[in-house]
DNA sequence: CGGAATATTGACCAAACGGTCAGGATCAGG
DNA sequence: CCTGATCCTGACCGTTTGGTCAATATTCCG
């Protein structure tokens, strides 16, 4: 790839790019890949168009660079499941991680649902690689849990599968969760109590 | 609107809009309503470009008449729920149920999953209205029997939205499942399993 | 300060796209 | 078999969109 150039970069390449891929991570989320123009985004990034491409190649670069940076972030709490915890504390911190990722990046979350949705054609290596080897890591660790009697005796995978389902779920169907409930309520936080409550009783042995 | 015209619809008419709608679900279920183009639609219909917009109006129109048409058939299992039944059974029948549509419609699913993520633009009415009345009656029914002590007591809200976001998860995201899981696996039976052991150990009383 | 490197832009282009239309083919009913 | 209604299409149009480029402005640094 062309990428990792020698030469560091400039105060105003750095404040620019982040410009651009903060406009994009809006103007994507709300909008998947095809919704999005790249006048929409230069828009959010208070930049004109030609200045735009002048620092990503095409708006695919931009996607790309957009969801690689952000994966990481994005899989972060995961890679956090200390084996030498508490089963029950570590599962619950990690949906409580989840479900404030819902509330505070949820761009972030929709930006992956539109991805995913579209057969991840920009992440396939990364779903059947780095992500894959992450997920059986993870479910390797819950299931020594499970063999040690400490965490009731359920699918890893599939566990891990409905964590990501129900977190998610606040942040990327927001319009339909909010028209369900109504402006007044707090969809996360009351998904917060009902999710422990769910993960409790599922997994306390 | 300009619906219901009095006269019926000729053979003719009533086989090609059905070719019509089926290519525009594969199609948009696929690429999202801005990545779905009218010549897409057309080559998955057999038809010619105007001769699609002979039927349609517009590309909107589709895909308006699209999700109107789809969304009795999407909500159908939830108005199933039997007060006079078992609650377990009820609510694991339910379930199942959800459970089939994301792997038989898939399709269909996704294209909902598109347009709640773009704010559901096309379903504010719907879901403010008839869904959450829909979803309203069917929380009221779920806590009668929580109130009867015949179910454990969560939110029922939250359950609806737990079950909706694991279930169709398996539709949405089969990308991301199938990468983790690998392809010898089959994620949809071992999720029914999973999510019966799920609710049941959440529900029963 | 001066010139090279970097940054920015208006004008432009080709392709893709949603949609139109006049005219021809096909079909249904008398 | 005739005729009007329905059905279908190639050619076309205006707009949007991703992307280019030459020219200008700004910054950087010796």
């Amino acid at each position: 790839m062309t990428e990792a150039a020698p030469t560091a970069m400039t105060r105003i390449q750095q404040k620019n790019r982040d410009l651009i891929l903060g406009g994009a991570l809006t103007v994507f989320s709300a909008n998947g890949f095809r919704g999005a123009t790249i006048d929409q985004i230069a828009k959010a990034a208070g930049l004109s168009k030609p200045n735009v491409l002048y620092y990503f190649a095409s708006k695919d670069e931009i996607h790309k660079t957009l969801l690689t940076t952000l994966l990481e972030m994005w899989l972060d709490p995961l890679r956090r499941l200390d084996p030498a915890g508490d089963p029950l504390v570590e599962v619950l911190t990690y949906i409580r991680a989840k479900l404030m990722m819902s509330r505070d990046f949820p761009r972030e979350s929709r930006l992956f649902a539109y991805e995913i949705l579209q057969g991840a054609p920009h992440l396939t290596e990364v779903l059947g690689g780095g992500l894959r080897r992450i997920v059986d890591d993870s479910a390797a660790i819950l299931a020594g849990w499970m063999d040690e009697g400490r965490l009731r005796r359920v699918d890893p995978h599939h566990l891990i599968f409905s964590i990501w389902a129900l977190t998610q779920h606040y942040a990327d169907f927001d319009a339909q969760v909010r028209a369900v409930l109504g402006a007044s309520r707090d969809p996360i936080a009351e998904g917060e109590g009902f999710a422990e409550d769910l993960y409790r009783r599922l997994l306390a042995p």
